[in-house]
DNA sequence: GGATATTGATCAGTATGCTGACTATCAGTA
DNA sequence: TACTGATAGTCAGCATACTGATCAATATCC
């Protein structure tokens, strides 16, 4: 374990890293621009009608100061409204448009076939191995980031 | 698959998430200021000396453009030394500095319990899979990225 | 030897992620 | 109702990562 590349945080860098690459080449293959992180958002939205950012952010697992940032370029690229909340003054709701909604249909194969382009070394079994684990260790480890999961409101 | 949640690719942002923060919280507790990468980047100088930046580069997968920051960073803080290679003047070679071993050998414990916390949802026999798991689905994907893990000089 | 290609490093620009601070608003309570 | 604390969102600042461009220097090939 004395070097980097042997270490678990070194490994995740770098699974992530090519799971970044993977996705936006197939996603530009599609025709799309769109990241890895757009999407999550846009899926979540899409599937959550009218949630504010912070439910957002806990869906998701984002830091409540990046998902502004995010917001503001899907808003950009008309794939998502963003509007006050009649009932709670402070409170973005966000809803996805007809735009959004396409974008999402023809973007799913590719998002698909990228999921399986980054397990391409392992088998089918493996892959469903590695996905347990780190389900099981992400679980674990859910309150030690700054921007932990949270499956219900707040 | 058709919730983020369940995708590959969002899982390896999810467990790279936690496996910083731990990394930041531990070295911070043991008194250090330093990243996951600085941290990457200084032991693999002291395990290389003299390297160029490209070279380090292949050695932790970073991209070239990622590592020039990086770099300036650790001189910065005294941690290591760039100056021009004798042999091809383009080329900057780097050094760790008294300081910086100074520094990797008093980081080391914080950085180990920093690996340990990371999996500590997971059994040690787990925690083994995982990684060669990891590293299997990153040796098939290596090319993948822009920033490729180079064994060799190129 | 000289044109050409390649390489090492850097830079500008963009997109996550984070820390910490701040404003506006809401909720609970004395 | 006024005070207090908590919450939603944003902002400035910093550190990865990447794309694509540029510059200087080296390699290669004719």
């Amino acid at each position: 374990m004395s070097e980097p590349n042997d270490m678990p945080g070194h490994l995740a860098r770098r699974f992530q890293q090519i799971a970044v690459a993977v996705f936006l080449a197939e996603v530009e293959d599609a025709g799309f621009d769109l990241t890895p992180v757009q999407y999550a958002a846009l899926a979540t939205i899409k599937a959550n009608p009218g949630l504010d950012q912070v439910t957002l952010a806990g869906l998701i697992a984002y830091d409540r100061t990046t998902i502004t940032g995010v917001i503001d370029r899907l808003v950009q690229k008309d794939l998502i409204e963003r509007r006050a909340s009649p009932r709670d003054r402070r409170a973005r709701e966000l809803e996805i448009t007809d735009e959004g909604r396409r974008t999402l249909r023809k973007i799913t194969p590719a998002v698909e076939s990228a999921q399986r382009i980054m397990l391409r070394g392992l088998s089918a079994k493996e892959g469903d191995e590695l996905m347990r684990l780190l389900r099981k260790a992400i679980a674990a480890g859910n309150e030690l980031s700054r921007a932990p999961l949270r499956q219900t409101q707040a």
